[in-house]
DNA sequence: ATATTCCTTTGACTTTAGTCAAAGGAAAGT
DNA sequence: ACTTTCCTTTGACTAAAGTCAAAGGAATAT
């Protein structure tokens, strides 16, 4: 896996990484703490945190110990703590005897919902200093900060088209689409792995936290003319900026491949891709392949590989 | 000391909680965890905090207490392990021999940087992922957010005009404007406690984590007219929208003293003050007092207390 | 001058949080 | 079938964080 455009620009300047710090500062002093203490209420914080963690749904053991970062002995024992308290029911998993299952019993789920009340409480309070006007101006400043921290946080990188990853946010996109397009959607249209590996072309994913959030796929359709399919962006990461990440993304290997145009085709129903599309400099431009699905097709003439 | 307009509005609506405990959640997990684990590097992360809050300009042990929220047989212990260290002097109060002082040595101060340039550094990894634009509306979200989180935590409280906080404020506000006017300021122009107590008037002091951050005094010019004096916001809390608040808490005591109109003077090189009382609904009229520092004199019908 | 309040230190604990290594059962790869 | 890899549990610790109460010197209030 290799970094794509990983620091497309150079160091921030200082006054950005100032005022991180300044809120940094100032969020985990006056709010972090706060919560942290409330919640805890008559409960170490580690328990607590691994009760809200483990939540309405339950969790195996392995899952919370990367959630949480915690050591498998560690987990293992306060786990145990909860279980003797009546809070938690343990079971192994259904399909795999190695993983074990922790789920909230009915005290544990009161408690949990008790948790959430003070929280919600303590946010209540916060706001309940700022007029409505304002209150709407925080909700929208904490939603952008929030948007470009989890941005910043995801990575885009070239794997092979054959690789777990890959073939998971393929098997994904097609669910997507396939629900979406009125006709279905056949996932033998996909591209094959080759296709996009090695010098044929590119397959890109974006991870957050580890998780492949988003992906995209480059083909070369004849020489000096590449194209661009199955750029997808997971549900829980829409909405970030990321398909044009991915987007430029593929275009780099478009160029590093020598291609000078790279084309696309959108189904009629991908209204907002096709908006996303033109803002990124694609023009539409006639048929140029039999894709059943596509309604519109784009072009886009790179700008030369230029050296310093 | 009574509140001012405390809960001016019903609770907030559900979704404004929820994005403020969501940023919470998220901001906390990825940047607050983060910070505490690289800062502490090999020093547990008390100590690390301890030296972080003696800082440059060295701390009594009492506000060290205060600051961090620590038992003060655990803070003694630490200060000593840090001087064991060498990181950290220690020498009684030059006017309070009950008092310690906590002052970095070199190596502290070596210290301290060291921490500051690695939490610079992860700062600096986390906008890395960011372009230009991009690093900038997150620079100004988080700025929105701060000052609208700072805003929420400030209370105005009506104190009496002749209470400890009350003339700090007043003191502090003398000392600005005499630096700022041309022709300096003579202290014997402030108005006198009994003129905004009790009856007679109101005087309202705005308080962040306890400590004074502005005031206003309210005075009756005659029967029905009140005047507005003294508005005055600590420097490190201007821009937070914090003189419109106290202003709009003189108008309702005004209110409630039976006034139907308040006045009020600037001096000529305040124009933002100006500005402001214009956008408040304040007008221009002719001079109404002989105060030899003002250039400009406002009014303002107060909206008549309507009863439901 | 005397009582009271402050601030810090010390002793004696407890709880949380976390680490490391060994071990054993279960699944996956060959 | 056999090795390897996974996941969890247990034992044996350590370090950090925090609590409580007693005590003594300094300021303040009365």
């Amino acid at each position: 896996m290799e970094p794509v455009s990983a620091n497309p620009s150079a160091p921030p300047p200082a006054h950005h990484v100032h005022a991180l710090r300044r809120f940094n500062r100032y969020f985990t002093r006056r709010i972090g703490a706060l919560d942290d203490h409330y919640l805890g209420q008559d409960r170490p914080l580690g328990e607590a945190r691994l009760l809200f963690e483990i939540g309405g749904e339950g969790a195996s053991l392995r899952e919370l110990r990367s959630r949480l970062g915690l050591d498998a002995g560690y987990l293992s024992r306060m786990v145990r703590a909860l279980e003797t308290q009546g809070l938690v029911r343990v079971t192994v998993h259904p399909h795999d005897n190695r993983l074990r299952v922790a789920e909230l019993t009915a005290a544990g789920r009161t408690e949990v919902t008790e948790q959430n009340r003070l929280a919600d409480e303590l946010a209540e309070g916060l706001l309940a200093g700022l007029g409505g006007r304002q209150r709407d101006e925080l909700t929208a400043a904490l939603g952008a900060a929030q948007r470009l921290l989890r941005l910043a946080a995801i990575t885009v990188v070239r794997v092979d088209g054959a690789s777990r990853d890959a073939r998971d946010c393929l098997a994904a996109y097609a669910a997507d689409i396939d629900a979406r397009f009125p006709e279905g959607f056949d996932p033998a249209a996909l591209v094959r792995p080759h296709e996009v590996s090695g010098d044929a072309g590119a397959f890109l994913v974006a991870y957050e936290e580890g998780r492949p959030v988003a992906c995209g796929a480059l083909r070369r359709l004849e020489p000096g003319v590449g194209e661009i399919r199955h750029v997808w962006v997971h549900p829980d990461a829409r909405r970030l900026g990321l398909a044009r990440r991915v987007l430029r993304g593929l275009e780099e290997h478009a160029g590093a491949l020598g291609c000078t145009v790279v084309r696309l085709d959108t189904h009629a129903v991908l209204t907002e891709a096709q908006a996303m599309y033109r803002a990124c400099g694609y023009t539409e431009i006639p048929r140029y392949d039999d894709n059943v699905y596509a309604a519109h097709w784009f072009e886009k003439r790179l700008p030369s590989a230029a050296k310093p």
